[in-house]
This record gives C-alpha cells, sequence and structure tokens, in this order.
DNA sequence: CCTTTTATTTAGATTTACCTAAACTTTATT
DNA sequence: AATAAAGTTTAGGTAAATCTAAATAAAAGG
C-alpha cells in the first residue's frame, strides 16, 4: 500500500484519537487533530474506505481496520525512532523533536527503519515516554495510562507526558520536570484542581489541571 | 525562502547540469533529468523566475541566480550528509543510500542539518566522493574532475563516481571498485573505447566506455 | 535563404488535497 | 415530538504539479 504524506497523517492522527477512547472517530474530531476542515475529512475518508484502511459510513464515524491499524504503527514506530535519534545523538531536547519527526516519519524504508532501531539500540519508549511499535507493529506496553490529576498517590514518577507541543514540553522544562523525575504531591486544590508539587529539595509549586492531565505517572 | 519539494528538486537538478558544464541549462535537459515533460519544466521555470532562483527567458535556457545557488548547495549538503549517515552508521552500502537520501533531504531544518554534520565528524566527502558544502555552502574543492576514459595514466586511485545509479554501484561492487581503490590500466581499445584493468593482483576484466566514464580518477 | 527538424511554449485537462457555502442528518432541548 | 443546535456531507472552486496535443520559435541542412 503506497500512501501519500496526507493519507499517513490522516492514519496516524484517527489512531491516536481511537487510543484516546473515541469509539468512533468524528469528522470533527479529525478535522480538529488534523488542523483541516470537516469538508475535507470527509473527502479524505472515502478516499481512505476505498483503500480499505478505515471502516467509514456516512455519519457515522471512522475506524481503522486491521491493515489501517498497521499503516498507523509503522508510521509512529518511525516517527518515535526519530524522536529517539535526535535526542540521543543529535542532543535535541525534548520540545524539539516532535515536529523534525514529523517530516522524518514519511520517510518509507524498513530496511532503514530497522537499522534506526538497532543503530539506537532497540530502544522501547521515545523521549516523550510512549512506547515504540517493534518491527511486527506489536507496541510494547500501552503506554502509561494514569494522569497526573486522576491519581490519589502522593510519591510519583513521571512516566510520560502526552501533549508534545513545545509549550508545554518548555513549561515542564522550566520547573525541573522530565521522564523519570519523581513528583511529591503536597496538596490538591478542589476550586480549580490545581496541584501543588514539589520534586526533592527544591521549593514547592502550583500547575494548573491543563498540564497535569497531560503528565502520566506511575506510584512508587 | 520556502521551497516545495518539487521546487527543491528542480534547483538540484539544473545546479547539477550547470556543474556538468551546461552553459544555460535547456528545458529538455531539465526534463530528462528529472523524469518529466518539457512542458512542466516551463511551467516551473515561470514560478521560480518569479521567486527569483533562477534566469530564465523563453527559449533562452535557465541558470541558478546567486540565491538559486545557495539554495541548491544548501539541498545538496544535506543530502550528502544524509548518504554519509546510512552508510557509517546504518550500514548501508553505497548503491543503496541515493533514493532514501533524496526523501531525507527534504527535511529542512538548519540546526538539525548542522548537528548532524557535527555528529558524523563533519565529513568532507560523501559515500560516492563528492564533496559536502558547509554552512555557509562553500563546497570544499569542486569534485574530482578527471573521468577515468580522459586519464593517460596507468596508475589511478578512484575518488569519485559520478553516476549514482544502483546498476552502476552494483557492478562496481562486483568488480571490486569502490572509493580509494587503486588500478593499473593495462590496456585501452580503441574501437569501442573499452579499458583492460587490474586491481593489486586480481586477474585483470574488462569495462566500457559507458563505465569508465563514471569513474573519477587521480593519478598515483 | 528557405525548409525541415528539433526544441520550446501555450492551451486546456487531470489529480491531490485543500477550501467555502449551502444542504442535509443527527442529537439535544424544550 | 417539534424545533433548534450541532455535526456532517455535497457541490463547486482553488492551487500545485503534472500531462497531452497543438502552436510557435530556433537550429540545422540542403
Amino acid at each position: 500500500m503506497n500512501l501519500s504524506i496526507a493519507e499517513e497523517n490522516y492514519i496516524k492522527s484517527i489512531y491516536k484519537l481511537e487510543e484516546e477512547g473515541q469509539e468512533a472517530v468524528s469528522t470533527n474530531a479529525l478535522a480538529s487533530e488534523l488542523d483541516t476542515k470537516p469538508a475535507s475529512v470527509t473527502d479524505m475518508a472515502k478516499k481512505l474506505k476505498e483503500k480499505k484502511l478505515i471502516e467509514y459510513e456516512k455519519y457515522q464515524g471512522i475506524n481503522l481496520t486491521a491493515d489501517g491499524k498497521k499503516a498507523a504503527l509503522s508510521i509512529i514506530r518511525r516517527h518515535r525512532l526519530w524522536e529517539c535519534f535526535l535526542v540521543d545523538k543529535l542532543a535535541f531536547s525534548w520540545e524539539e523533536v516532535h515536529e523534525l519527526a514529523e517530516e522524518l516519519e514519511h520517510v518509507r524504508s524498513e530496511k532503514m527503519t530497522n537499522r534506526l532501531s538497532e543503530f539506537l539500540g532497540n530502544p522501547q519508549i521515545d523521549p516523550h515516554g510512549d512506547p515504540i511499535p517493534d518491527a511486527q507493529g506489536k507496541m510494547g506496553k500501552p503506554r502509561a495510562h494514569t494522569p497526573l490529576h486522576k491519581t490519589k498517590a502522593k510519591r510519583l514518577e513521571v512516566v510520560a507526558v502526552s501533549d508534545k507541543s513545545t509549550a508545554l514540553l518548555e513549561f515542564l522544562n522550566a520547573k525541573g520536570i522530565r521522564l523519570g523525575t519523581q513528583l511529591d504531591v503536597i496538596e490538591r486544590y478542589e476550586f480549580d484542581n490545581s496541584i501543588e508539587l514539589k520534586i526533592r529539595n527544591q521549593p514547592a509549586f502550583t500547575i494548573s489541571e491543563q498540564v497535569s492531565k497531560n503528565i502520566m505517572v506511575k506510584p512508587i
């Protein structure tokens, strides 16, 4: 199956929205994810259905077929491996790599992808904590799922960040939060769902619900 | 200046044909280099002229402007650095990397390009022996220029290969010819311009003019 | 120098991936 | 259940990069 860059981007976004729990991905949701218009999504949906990569009926939303899922995992694999490359080998920081990987991911060569993986030591997670599918399209573990704002635990470790925008990642950098950082929850404020945190001996600080939603943690 | 992939490919090809000695690059030559039709070239020529990357008058052929040359060198730099990466780090052989680099070269990020260069140890030549322009767009030396079929010398060293097609490179692989290989010319046959060669102690073999044209050498 | 050949350009279509505006479904609300 | 609101699709259009076929210009040959 030979996909255009646009088609790959649609597949990737559909996969993402399905992962986030949407039973069937709506035209609107996909349009806003891809920063395009609903009418364009309808057009593309017809094309991807033709190619048997999605299930789609008028007004009923979109789901990936098995083939579509396979394609998505292949794109995600390439994306995350390039992110590792940029961080591990070219010394980029985690907030810089998403956009570049968006471009590099579209160079389709299984041989290159597999050699890149090997060169990087077959990494299991990317710089944002997301698991990297293997050459067969198997995703290690299904990504760390507990966002900080839904945990009760007091001592936590950051395992992933779900929003890859430069803005959020730079904010986290500034606060000293990165992958593996240990957090102590000092206080949860009901009225705005903000959370007061502390890292080791550093002074405490507060983060909004917006932020805590995007920090995936596990108790320690 | 933001160029599309198509525009970048035109710029690169114009640069190549100018290098090969064409005073003004003809519509036909460019069309066949890019494997497209003359009519398409005319269309694109108008656009690139608009962007001040080429000089172009109807029926008069095409030349790069200073800006066009700068753009070309930037693309070539990216192309050749990725070729080095693929060969040095991912263990590809020289006949496999051209196509992949054609795609990777279109990811435009000066920061990434410069870091890639540094990561590779700021290489001066790519796996085919072509010089790599530096970050300022300066090309080390102007590529080794003597094709094997034009030399009189008997003892030679291979310094570059001008045709990057898989076919030629695989043929050279099979014969044991690679960058730095030392050749002894046994005989030159006038009637078809073929050349009989020997490498060290191996048995002699003959190559056609087609091939010898594309092997750049220096006497030793 | 005139004619033929070759090279180049124009005109008009096509494809992909978009868009806007209008029409139509579905869902939510009273 | 009727109607309003929200979501989705259709219809028709645009821009980029192609193409074919026809027209035109330049070069080559007698």
